[in-house]
DNA sequence: GCCGTTTTCGGCCCGACTGTTTTCAGTCG
């Protein structure tokens, strides 16, 4: 049983609960108890001893983890399962329809699906009940109508995308003081559910008026005198966005709290509330004497409760308030510390530009180097290269070098890893490359064991420097291969071979969480690669950098952060 | 159900919006 898993048990047990009318802070418990399962970069199953030590854990939420964990389940969710009819929590999923309303649907219409529930709404049954009314029920058949017709979490360029449209019109607006994007497209998590702006204004009508009057707005979804909450679209990406206005003064108070993440701000509150002050979204206040205090800019807020400012990657209560009271924050790594990209494509393989365009591109994004390094010749899909042909593109490399100043072009090969862990290329050609990766790009369906026997032998390999996109997934399309990770972060660590962060957005492999393990429990290296294969997407960087961040990841654990001269000693690894 | 150097009880973030009410409940983030 996995963490995913167990998290997922416990949701849909306070889900239950909920529904059944159960005490929301005993609901909201269990909740955290999943949290703290889903954030725990140590599998459960190993710790089931020291349980406890999880943020939220205690003595009983502790026994049902070590059930679930054991034999898959838990007596208490089986038993709810059989009071509560299977079909009732996935309701829960329509917007607007709460645990409270479910539970009265279920009592007084005896509704325990989502066919019941169109039903009992169109025959108009549920506008009679307390509360309800003609509209409500409209509101909930358009709800159901929606289901499903777009995905709940967007990758994270696409959102970046879509709110960078918004941002573009609103800024320079002249009721908008300033606009800035909060939530948790500010943190930088790989997908997110949807957008939030803070708009700092001292004429919140005229500054609502300009938001209703973007082209991008398909839908009003709610609005208020301080928030508004629309539908937003532009090229197919539609995602709802809340707006929060807010007089310039309290910007800052805000813009952390509409940052989050919820955990965080927990945090916050609870820190403040030690002090004697409550903490809003518009500042903080004094308890006793009731004084508003409100801040220039967010370092000013955690300068007033006692901490140095906490990077927005941070926020996700899992060890930053702990690192700050000890001064053990992490520098972390910055875009403009990396100096080179070492995975890309060109139209030797299936990139679409050459090696001369895509190292003129490079340059321009003030890089000393790059890596071109296109596939090897089994994966035929992407027109991988033969030696031969490899050997041709070498000379067009040289030319390029001899061409163009202030970037080097290093030689490399993106090597496809076999079934049998075997390398796509002989050795003496590998022994000749100044980059291997070594990808996963068939058989991805193989057992934990035999996969990670066939990662684990290209780890070892002499010539291999990169591991590429080590567990293959692909966001919201493809789950990560069955691997062993533990002995994969270890053996990398041993050997000296480095595991890349690919920053192609649909893939952000390792993600934050992995690096971060890999990073702390064995001191893994990394770089932090582009995958691109046009010239404009070697922009994606920036999304690895900021899965970086995310890990707590610094400019010494990042390789392609070193000048060229100390890369190549480091990527010295088996060569005599 | 969890938590705690104001600790074994009594809190647990709290403000905004909608639709139902006619002062508030439910939902959301």
């Amino acid at each position: 049983m996995n963490n995913p898993g167990i998290a997922g048990m416990l949701h849909q047990l306070a889900d239950y609960l909920e529904i059944e009318g159960e005490n929301p802070f005993r609901v909201n418990a269990w909740r955290r108890a999943a949290r703290a399962v889903e954030n725990s970069r140590i599998p459960v199953v190993d710790m089931l001893d020291r349980l406890e030590n999880l943020p939220g854990v205690g003595k009983g939420t502790a026994a049902v983890i070590r059930e679930m964990a054991t034999t898959g389940t838990a007596q208490v969710l089986e038993d709810l399962k059989r009071r509560i009819p299977p079909g009732l929590p996935v309701l829960l999923g329509i917007p607007g329809l709460g645990p409270k309303s479910l539970h009265l649907l279920h009592r007084e219409l005896g509704i325990s699906d989502l066919r019941d529930l169109v039903q009992a709404a169109e025959e108009g049954k549920i506008r009679n009940l307390p509360g309800f009314g003609v509209k409500k029920e409209q509101k909930l058949l358009e709800a159901i109508r929606k289901l499903g017709s777009r995905p709940n979490r967007r990758l994270l360029a696409e959102a970046r995308q879509l709110a960078d449209v918004v941002l573009r019109k609103l800024a320079g607006h002249p009721a908008v003081v300033r606009i800035e994007p909060a939530g948790s497209l500010r943190r930088g998590k790989e997908t997110v559910k949807d957008l939030d702006f803070v708009v700092a204004t001292e004429h919140p009508k005229e500054a609502g008026e300009a938001i209703l009057a973007v082209s991008e707005v398909k839908e009003v979804t709610a609005k208020g005198d301080t928030k508004i909450t629309v539908e937003l679209e532009a090229d197919g990406i539609r995602m709802s966005a809340d707006f929060r206005l807010v007089a310039p003064e309290k910007f800052a108070s805000a813009w952390l709290h509409f940052t989050g993440s919820a955990a965080h701000n927990v945090r916050i509150r609870q820190r403040a509330k030690e002090l004697g002050w409550k903490v809003s979204e518009y500042g903080i206040s004094d308890d006793r004497s009731g004084e508003e205090r409100t801040f220039a800019s967010e370092e000013a807020f955690y300068r007033a409760l006692g901490l140095p400012y906490i990077e927005p990657e941070l926020r996700e209560d899992q060890g930053e308030f702990e690192a700050a009271e000890q001064n053990g924050l992490p520098d972390l790594i910055r875009p403009d510390d990396v100096r080179g990209d070492l995975h890309m494509h060109t139209v030797w393989s299936d990139g679409a530009e050459t090696v001369y365009e895509m190292a003129v591109a490079a340059r321009e994004r003030g890089y000393e180097y790059i890596a071109v390094t296109d596939h090897s010749r089994s994966l035929r899909v992407a027109y991988g290269l033969s030696v031969d042909e490899l050997m041709k593109q070498w000379e067009e490399i040289d030319r390029v070098n001899r061409e163009l100043e202030g970037i080097t072009v290093l030689k490399g090969a993106e090597v496809d890893i076999l079934a049998d862990g075997s390398l796509d290329y002989p050795d003496e050609i590998l022994e000749r490359l100044d980059v291997v990766i070594a990808s996963v790009h068939s058989r991805l369906g193989l057992d934990e064991e035999t996969m990670t026997d066939r990662i684990l032998r290209a780890i070892k390999h002499p010539y291999v420097h990169i591991i590429g996109h080590p567990t293959g997934r692909l966001l919201g399309r493809r789950d990560p291969c069955k691997l062993d990770l533990d002995r994969l972060f270890r053996t990398a660590a041993d050997t000296g071979t480095i595991l890349e962060l690919n920053a192609d957005p649909r893939r952000l492999d390792l993600g934050d969480q992995l690096l971060r393990r890999a990073c702390e429990e064995y001191g893994t290296l990394f770089v932090i690669s582009s995958d691109a294969h046009s010239s404009a997407g070697l922009d994606r960087m920036a999304y690895g950098v900021i899965t970086a961040r995310r890990a707590w990841l610094e400019k010494r654990n990042v390789l392609n952060t070193l000048p060229l001269a100390e890369l190549r000693k480091r990527l010295r690894k088996g060569r005599p």
